[in-house]
DNA sequence: GGTACAGTTAACTATCTAGTTAGTACACGA
DNA sequence: TCGTGTACTAACTAGATAGTTAACTGTACC
């Protein structure tokens, strides 16, 4: 018979508070993805610990395998769900208008877990032939080059330029200073998440876009 | 007494070729560096594995600590090297011209570990306020940034546009594709490093700057 | 009120990994 | 030819880490 530490801190009524519900499959799936999610965004899959994950999750790592797997399934999970997420908003987004980049800028400012996640994806599986959620992606570029056609044939956008090329531009322009903190910090002098330089890229992307179109 | 098996595979002359010199410690400590380039490139600084990088060196894991103390100190070493070895190049490259965006694009796409190894960089260390290499680097994009203003003044680049602004965004059209291989396939169907891309890429950029200037 | 199963837990294990120990051998100058 | 320091090596270690075991428990359903 083992030790039965187990059932300490169960019993008083005192300490229920804490911990509402004894079982709650659901709260503890969503906690564990959660905690994943900033684990994983902030060290990456090699960097990431499954220890740290599960305690960030208040609960045992036994319930991340038990939900997930491994710690690569569960990886994969936190970026279909990140991408899910993010998917319905691309399609509100007006993407030819003159406040394209503006308005591309300031829905990534506050999701810089994102781009990093995608910056993981991209250096530890890049190579890969197909990546998460291949389909819905490429469907949701898809349809954002072939407005760019359109508005190329409208004459809002320039039609010499390439349209898969200029959207991959236009991702380069808002994802790149998230994506190199060190060397955005080193040309202005500002992290990316510096609330003045935010205002001074909004300012720049707007007057380019001017400029351009 | 220890099991003199050390000498075992050294004495006869028939293998002498195989390792011209039984001591060369520039020889060695080069081709740490050369290794260790290729593994961090490739995994990162949690990814790596020291005793692959002693191997591929065709050493033993106790030199590369001889040298070098520690797999981070190692990290720095690489990353020290490489950008000290391409910070000449910036200096010569015309930053202002009509053809500085393909020829930085010519300069980039034949290194895709220097891009790797920055984006090592800033996800594993990005928030130190320091970085390797830190009064050499500002200063070589302090110089473009200043070239860029001399432009302006000029009237050869606009002079509405923030230079820091510019010159991170000059970055960021030709980084970003290195930088996010599935978000480049995944846009254009093709990966950074296939031969057709860089050719589109090529003229997209030749077209965007004679646009914009 | 019993029972079956999903949910939960602590403790365990095999393996891996950065870093070390302690010793060997080459080269070079005296 | 001897002695010394630099270069080099194999084997080891302590701690970490992903993943597992097995036992336990709340809960839904009968």
């Amino acid at each position: 018979m083992p030790e039965t530490t187990a059932t300490e801190g169960q019993g008083t009524a005192a300490e229920e508070h804490d911990r509402p519900r004894l079982r709650d499959p659901e709260g503890t799936r969503r906690r564990i993805l959660a905690a994943a999610l900033q684990e994983f965004s902030a060290k990456g899959i090699d960097g990431a610990r499954v220890d740290a994950i599960a305690e960030r999750a208040g609960t045992n790592k036994r319930m991340l395998y038990y939900y997930f797997g491994s710690k690569d399934d569960l990886f994969r999970a936190v970026l279909r769900q990140r991408l899910a997420e993010r998917a319905p908003m691309a399609r509100e987004r007006d993407r030819t208008g003159p406040a394209r980049l503006v308005e591309l800028h300031d829905k990534l400012e506050g999701s810089m877990d994102y781009v990093r996640l995608l910056m993981w994806e991209g250096l530890e599986r890049g190579r890969r032939r197909e990546v998460e959620q291949e389909l819905l992606r490429r469907d949701s570029l898809v349809e954002w080059c072939d407005e760019v056609r359109e508005a190329q044939r409208r004459g809002d956008l320039p039609d010499d330029l390439d349209a898969e090329q200029l959207v991959l531009s236009e991702l380069a322009l808002v994802m790149f200073p998230f994506a190199f903190p060190q060397i955005t910090r080193l040309v202005t002098g500002q992290l990316p998440t510096d609330a003045a330089f935010k205002v001074e890229r909004r300012a720049f992307l707007e007057r380019l876009t001017s400029r351009f179109d």
